[in-house]
DNA sequence: TCTGGGGTCCTAGGACCC
DNA sequence: TCTGGGGTCCTAGGACCC
């Protein structure tokens, strides 16, 4: 049996630990550049805030209905996260963990489900004061499904909830609507409601052959797991990425080339520290630019570049160049700039170094590289940087409700009188 | 003033090879 | 009138997830 376990409501509970006066208060985590709500407490979801709302647009509504704000505190989040998986461990040490709040986990066939899945629960909120949900059922698209009908009835589940029979499978699925289908989005919803599929049940009554055709191999695999056939399995714990990308919006716009590489510049060897990290070189670079979406003359811009290297690499001096030069090519006057991003891609293990005969790389470079990253990680906050790095800060993320790094941060720790 | 960020997988179509 | 066939690789675009 497969076992989901998800934390509720994750970066506002998170918050909640360290504020425990918020415990019954409506909370909402903005995004970066305090941008968008992208999580919220049952009381603020109660009050009908939307997910994805502008900040900006409700802070009357944050007054009014006495809403604490936090911007989000990905440090906090992240450490809390790896706290929770290791204790799911203690359960299971078949795991995958599946994004920074949710895990899978097998179960062993002798196990009491019933018992293990409150035991869970009891364990992560005692131990990190995090409220979550345990969903148990024969395969994973079945156990999200469970999961789902223990967060929406917590008093008759207790936050637990196991589909272990036929019937109790076809009433999970007659109750699920085709949006909340684990792999189902806004498209294909929109495709299956056309044909009357309303239900996750009228999803699996579907043939084989049809879906097959209509969507792709992944939709019928899905069909198959919610029919109770194990067909998606448990992935590897540490799966190496394909691809890395550093993408992020600018707090106001920009025109000036000479600002847009220095942000691109942060990004490239932003991207470039985490291939190091895990030892991977890369050979493609996508290289994006775009206008704001909400100025007139600058919303349609919106352009990349993809560079293809001679050889493969993990020098921030390489990508970082690479980069800007693209941006030369990308820059066009006269428009707003909001957003831009580097992505790395083609990856490949470092210890897989081909030897290139007409182009290599300097060899002077990982000898630096190595250096460089020493030295962050010691002096820490990426005190090293290289030219054409934002050096004069003149950027600056807009973070006014940001809370602290209790768990991470020396300084941060909270003092108990 | 002000609307997130980082990933994965699949498919169709073109280029190229023998 | 008529255009081989089969295979692989690559890329762009579309869909999804949290």
């Amino acid at each position: 049996m497969f076992a989901l376990v998800d934390c509720n409501n994750f970066y506002a509970s998170c918050e909640r630990v360290f504020q425990p006066q918020y415990r019954t208060s409506p909370i909402a985590i903005l995004s970066n550049n305090d941008g968008c709500v992208i999580s919220r407490s049952d009381e603020a979801k109660n009050l009908g805030l939307p997910m994805g709302a502008p900040a900006f647009k409700y802070k009357s509504f944050f007054k009014d209905h006495q809403v604490k704000v936090f911007s989000s505190n990905y440090p906090l989040y992240g450490d809390m996260s790896s706290r929770v998986m290791s204790i799911l461990k203690q359960f299971s040490p078949n795991i995958e963990i599946y994004s920074i709040d949710e895990a899978f986990m097998l179960l062993n066939s002798k196990d009491d489900y019933n018992n293990l899945g409150h035991q869970i629960r009891n364990r992560v909120l005692q131990w990190t004061g995090l409220p979550t949900c345990v969903g148990i059922a024969p395969t994973k698209a079945l156990s999200k499904v469970a999961n789902k009908i223990a967060r929406k009835f917590p008093k008759e589940t207790g936050g637990v909830f196991i589909i272990d029979s036929e019937i109790k499978r076809i009433k999970a699925l007659k109750w699920t609507k085709i949006k909340d289908v684990w792999g189902i989005g806004r498209r294909l919803e929109k495709r299956l409601t056309q044909q009357n599929i309303l239900t996750a049940y009228d999803f699996t009554q579907l043939s084989d052959s049809w879906v097959k055709t209509q969507f792709s191999i992944t939709e019928l695999n899905l069909k198959k797991d919610l029919e109770g056939i194990v067909t998606l399995c448990l992935e590897d714990e540490h799966p190496v990425k394909k691809s890395i990308a550093t993408t992020r919006s600018f707090e106001n716009t920009y025109t000036d080339i000479k600002d847009i590489k220095e942000r691109v510049a942060t990004f490239a060897n932003s991207c470039a520290e985490k291939l190091r990290v895990q030892n991977s070189n890369c050979n493609i670079l996508i290289i994006l630019l775009q206008g704001s979406r909400f100025e007139k003359d600058s919303q349609t811009y919106k352009n990349s570049i993809t560079v293809v290297l001679p050889h493969t690499t993990n020098s921030s001096l390489t990508i970082v160049k690479q980069a800007i030069k693209a941006i030369d090519k990308l820059y066009k006057k006269g428009i707003k700039y909001k957003r831009a991003g580097v992505i790395v891609t083609g990856l490949v293990p470092t210890s897989n170094h081909q030897l290139d005969l007409f182009s290599s790389e300097n060899p002077k470079h990982q000898p630096l590289m190595k250096a460089i990253d020493k030295l962050n990680k010691k002096y820490g906050d990426d005190k090293l940087k290289i030219a054409n790095q934002d050096l004069q800060k003149t950027w600056k993320m807009k973070q006014e409700h940001l809370s602290h790094q209790y768990t991470t941060k020396f300084n941060d720790i909270l003092i108990i009188k």
